[in-house]
DNA sequence: TGTCATTTGTTTCCCAGTAGACAAATTTTG
DNA sequence: CAAAATTTGTCTACTGGGAAACAAATGACA
């Protein structure tokens, strides 16, 4: 049993959230929906998806990198792992090669087209951030990306 | 045309991700992930979904409510919300209602069972967070969830 | 009043993503 | 060395969720 009615329902048109607006995995599908929607108000219509340039960004990054590395690095399951991969290569920007020293794993690597669409495209991905409306001043904007980076696990690179 | 590689592959087994490990996206999506993982491994055995909560949870908290106002608050589309209801109506958790003042409209409310439902998987559902293993000190936490909520536009002080 | 526009929920069709079985290659173990 | 176990990627089948067209009800406006 639960408290539930923390306040009564404010105006006609509020909606009480109770402690759901204290759960964190809420928040987080909260600020992700809304990043996705300005995203791709922004970038939709170059044909620009967030994942999508992400594997090509990373192959770019680390050519030769095995199929499953990839996907373990950035949290994408390995069975939709391959139908990217297929659809880059049927794209024809991405090329994969079986390695001789374990004929089960792929290496993957950018074809020239591939690079060209990654620097073609890298620009106005990387700048989206900071086009995009916030509530937050650039201060606390980067506070909240260091707790992300440090709930993630992800030491941020150093770089001048 | 732009500066890709600001530095070799690491390790034998580090994947670099560059200007990537500093989009507010790819963080969100990251903590997503990792979150949704514990979460079922946390609560899925007892046939708990985070969503599916919300929804009723918010049905607890605001009887009535309008199916498009639930939806709105939530971020779930309309079409997705629709499947979600007839879902739980024929699991017997909630009630619709067409109001006379408005017959396009429906108005949504728990059963019963829908407030047993609620009740019985409260606690275990908010006292997930607390369960979650986490790098961040309490201080940090609490930090995170607030620039996290006033991004969101959900601070405690209600807007108009 | 009657016509047009908007709101509300639903339907249909589609795609991203997942689970789990699988085959092939490799490593481990007896 | 042979057999078992693990790794790696792929396949099939399924689910969650979205886009767009739609019908019904309501509102706006001449």
């Amino acid at each position: 049993m639960t408290r539930t009615i923390s306040r009564p329902p404010a105006t006609e048109n509020e909606v009480a959230l109770g402690d759901l607006s204290r759960s964190f995995g809420f928040l987080l599908r909260m600020a992700q929906v809304q990043i996705f929607e300005f995203f791709f108000e922004d970038l939709g219509q170059i044909g620009l998806r967030p994942g999508e340039f992400s594997v090509l960004w990373v192959l770019h990054l680390n050519p030769g990198i095995r199929q499953g590395l990839l996907a373990q690095a950035l949290r994408i399951k390995r069975a939709h792992m391959t139908k990217m991969i297929r659809n880059f290569e049927d794209r024809g920007l991405v090329a994969r090669a079986v390695p001789d020293d374990d004929r089960r794993a792929v290496e993957l690597r950018l074809t020239d087209a591939g690079v060209a669409f990654v620097d073609d495209h890298a620009k106005a991905f990387f700048s989206h951030d900071a086009r995009r409306p916030t509530p937050l001043d650039p201060q606390e904007q980067a506070q909240l990306f260091a707790l992300l980076q440090k709930y993630v696990g992800i030491t941020p690179e150093e770089r001048r």
